[in-house]
DNA sequence: AATTATTTTTAGACTAGCCTAAAAATTGAT
DNA sequence: ATCAATTTTTAGGCTAGTCTAAAAATAATT
């Protein structure tokens, strides 16, 4: 049996040493899940014996292939109960997350699949990120940062690099969800920023930091 | 903030005390929790200095206003998300309850509220229980168990008295479910069971058993 | 009413999960 | 290569929630 308290340090794992492959340490860990490095270190321990992550003392830990199959079910998890929450009671993208935090906690094979299915089989997430299937395969999805948009280039909004309220909060005023067709109007030199054209017809202006944390498909 | 496990006692005193008035033994509470009476007793002693129970030593125990508004919550959030299991996911419905037991802890005022919008405010879960609405209220339904109808009189399956799954799983069998149409047709005194006819053809041969644990509105 | 049986509480111990403060190991800089 | 800075681990302690065994209170029986 994995406690909730010990999936969560999962997916703590999984989110820092599998963007690189590198391991994650025991300061990262502790960073992303708001608590003290001695706090991680016990639980290290108790995942270790475990067998859900390879740990040796000041080298960091790796998932173990049971470990990454629980990190890769409870995102499985959290993505279809946000889509159900966004889709099927209507909660806006930026109400979803905390929420979900939760709800991939209940234990049921029966439940996610039949979710799952209910859902449709989404592929993404309303932020997205890609759903890993039952068998936890990826469909990864070829997108850019918008800032990498020549002037004149279209893409189409996929997803977003950073899940703050405030950002997505942002990105709703301006009317830049998912599946918006955008267009690089013109990068200013002075602090690059982007004047966009969206949707074929408003004109914006983003910032730097807005175009790096907006993912856009070409086409 | 109220832990899960306080949570769970406070269903159980909720579900011993409402039932007759009286208060909750603490064996009476160690037996639904599947737990020890000493147990019990600490667990007393926190929800009483929380003031959700009023606890006197050795007398047992009542919810307080408080305490009874979370029992109600939860019974609310536990029949909506069964609903939510059985209509929405296609899950039988002896398949159910353990689901909703893990479901009924998600905090987040909005999400029940949305859920219950989202299930058209239903009043009944699928065994028939009535869901408290948003303000706590009860719509309690005129139902007597089958064991009481005479013969030539004629019901409607509207609830059971067991929630076992060996118990839903045979009804199921028998085609006896919610809103089912029933016709007493004979007593045996020999044994207490009973002839009926089903959705007005179907004959059946019931125990005294089965027609105690089933709920019939007369009409 | 006294004794026995039952119920409930207390006492003491255990685990999971967290903390702070101090020690040990590693990394970085000269 | 040594010393300083940083990171990580250890040591010891805390709370919530559970347990067993023993003590205390209540209920039942004669």
């Amino acid at each position: 049996m994995v406690s909730q308290a010990e999936e969560n340090y999962l997916k703590a794992v999984f989110a820092i040493s599998e963007k690189e492959g590198k391991s994650a340490t025991t300061n990262a860990i502790a960073a992303t899940m708001q608590t003290t490095a001695a706090s991680v270190t016990d639980m290290l321990k108790r995942l270790a014996d475990k067998n859900l992550i390879a740990y040796e003392k000041y080298r960091g830990v790796l998932l173990t292939p049971d470990g990454r199959r629980i990190a890769t079910e409870l995102i499985r998890k959290h993505r279809l109960w946000e889509v159900f929450l966004l889709e099927k009671l209507g909660f806006a993208w930026d109400e979803v997350h905390e929420l979900a935090e939760q709800l991939e906690h209940v234990q049921g094979d029966a439940l996610v699949d039949r979710l799952d299915a209910y859902l449709g089989y989404p592929k993404y997430d309303p932020h997205g990120d890609p759903i890993p299937d039952a068998q936890g395969r990826w469909t990864l999805r070829q997108q850019v940062p918008l800032v990498t948009l020549q002037p004149g280039e279209r893409g189409t909004v996929t997803g977003v690099q950073d899940h703050s309220s405030a950002f997505l909060q942002y990105l709703d005023q301006l009317g830049l969800g998912l599946g918006v067709e955008v267009e690089m109007l013109e990068r200013i030199p002075y602090d690059q920023s982007a004047r966009v054209r969206a949707a074929g017809k408003t004109e914006l202006m983003l910032s730097e930091k807005v175009c790096q944390n907006l993912f856009v498909k070409t086409n």
